[in-house]
RNA sequence: GGCACUGUGGCCGAAUGGAUAAGGCAGAGGUCUGCAAAACCUUUUAAAGCGGUUCGAUUCCGCUCUGUGCCUCCA
């Protein structure tokens, strides 16, 4: 019998795994701290997209409802809190553009390469633009509720206040009063305490991003968009809340401290997860540090398949060490899937008998559920994966029909639906590569004429020389 | 300085209070072979250090050492 089972997630409020029950039977709220589209994402970017859009597919697989909202960060994330410049602006007057107009740029660059990586689009992507009046909205209630206060035009959260009734840094276990802050003497003045952190922010004159607000022109915190957004499809309390680990704090801090001051009680994500970061040579990948990879830098070499492979060859809460050598290896490994899925996805069988084999298919699928219920444990579904891999190879002959076509679905079922890679650049059927193929074929039979007239010179310049383009040509037996 | 995390074979990486510590890559031997490669078969090697709890610890606790992330901004 096959048991689906219950999943487990590990909760960074608790710091628990914890069995995973929805608010709501069968339905699921789910937001996600999207990019800022400022830049190219780089790989560490795309690995917290690749992660939940695992979480997403894993809930659907299951027939869950779930509403999956990622936003797109476009205004309000300032580049430092001294002279609050806005990572977009700072971008555009770089490149001479309107900021709408980066933000479009890269907003198209990001959907292109989830695509490419065969990452599903959430039910919802809001942007920070397209809800100016409900942050607007949210600021006023921060205000009414008395944990928002307003000072020569820009609004701050009182955090002095809201610890005295909540406590602050449930999630990364901090103490405001224990945090270093050597800017202290620097930061501007309007704030009652340094930790108080800016809700709306009033935009100089030069300011190109502002809008009308009861305060004055100027425009939102980051903080304060992503509240909001999650709030507004997925109401105050919801499901799972997910982002980078870096975004714990103070991001996620200060997001659950509005809530909290917004509704006046313990609100937002019931389960909240954190990614952890891609390193490239020991230290975090980032724009800023400027050791950033994208995905155009080993698309050449390495297909999007391999890179997710490789990045859920880990589990979602480890550090990965990026390098190009591990790349390497991942794809060996992807080549003897790829080979497997082949020989399953066309062996055709004819076995009705019952033999013993030493490979349970029941068992088998079982333990594969098992894996991604433990806190979405890839790495060892991907084990499960290679185990199975290595039956089909030897033994799939000795299986019977009935077993066949189980094993079959549901190995189809973990590598497509759930580690969600792409079956079209495992079977290439498109119409290009079809033509491609018969080219490819025609020349492989030139240089089986050749080698059958013992040619060698000739068969090995075309082995050659089709390696150049990709392909690779494993020879028979010559007989 | 505070907080969080990490240390498993040659490399990458899981699980686990007790019997053989997944899986991948690499290495070794073999099958096959015009050559090369691939594929396939077999196979060697592991728990930072010290102490504690326990009948028993890689797993739990403490300390030391190591590395990383966060405390401007970052997925």
């Amino acid at each position: 019998m096959i048991k689906k089972g219950t999943i487990y997630i590990y909760n960074s409020l608790t710091k628990k795994k914890e069995l995973f029950n929805p608010i709501i039977n069968n339905y699921i709220g789910m937001y996600v701290c999207g990019p800022t589209v400022y830049n190219h994402l780089h790989l560490g970017n795309y690995r917290t997209f690749i992660i939940f859009d695992i979480v997403f597919r894993y809930f659907k697989h299951l027939g869950y409802k779930i509403r999956y909202v990622r936003n797109i960060t476009d205004v309000g994330h300032l580049e430092n809190e001294i002279d609050y410049e806005d990572k977009i602006i700072k971008k555009s007057r770089k490149e001479g553009i309107d900021p709408m107009e980066i933000v479009n740029k890269y907003t198209i660059s990001f959907h292109k390469f989830l695509n490419i990586l065969n990452i599903l689009s959430p039910n919802i992507e809001p942007t920070a633009t397209g809800h100016i009046i409900e942050q607007i909205e949210f600021i006023k209630k921060l205000i009414t509720n008395n944990y928002a206060y307003e000072i020569n035009g820009s609004v701050y959260f009182d955090l002095k206040k809201y610890i005295k009734k909540y406590s602050y840094g449930i999630l990364s276990n901090n103490k405001i009063n224990k945090l270093l802050y050597e800017k202290e003497n620097i930061l501007n003045k309007e704030k009652r305490y340094p930790y108080d952190f800016c809700l709306w922010k009033k935009a100089s004159n030069k300011h190109i991003m502002k809008w009308k607000s009861p305060w004055n022109y100027g425009f939102p915190g980051w903080h304060t968009e992503c509240v909001t957004m999650s709030t507004k499809y997925l109401g105050g309390v919801f499901d799972i809340h997910g982002g980078g680990m870096d975004l714990k704090f103070p991001h996620h801090e200060c997001e659950l401290a509005q809530s909290n001051a917004f509704y006046e009680k313990i609100s937002n994500a019931r389960y909240w997860m954190h990614t952890n970061m891609l390193t490239i040579n020991g230290k975090k990948m980032s724009k800023s540090l400027g050791n950033n990879l994208s995905i155009i830098d080993i698309y050449n070499d390495y297909s999007p398949n391999i890179f997710k492979l490789f990045i859920l060859q880990h589990h979602y809460r480890s550090v990965i060490d990026f390098s190009l050598e591990k790349l390497k290896e991942t794809k060996k490994g992807y080549i003897k899937i790829k080979n497997t899925i082949e020989l399953i996805n066309n062996f055709i069988p004819t076995n009705n008998k019952y033999f013993e084999l030493n490979f349970n298919v029941y068992n088998w699928i079982n333990k594969c559920y098992k894996s991604i219920n433990d806190d979405f444990n890839t790495p060892m579904l991907i084990s499960n994966i290679f185990y199975a891999s290595n039956f089909i190879k030897l033994e799939l002959y000795n299986i019977n029909k009935v077993n066949f076509f189980l094993l079959k679905k549901y190995i189809n079922y973990f590598i497509f639906d759930i580690l969600g890679l792409s079956k079209s650049e495992l079977t290439k059927n498109n119409l290009e590569y079809k033509k491609f193929n018969i080219l490819v074929k025609k020349l492989i039979l030139f240089r089986k004429e050749m080698r059958n007239k013992k040619n060698w010179i000739i068969s090995d310049r075309l082995r050659k020389e089709l390696c150049n383009i990709g392909v690779i040509i494993n020879d028979e037996k010559f007989s």
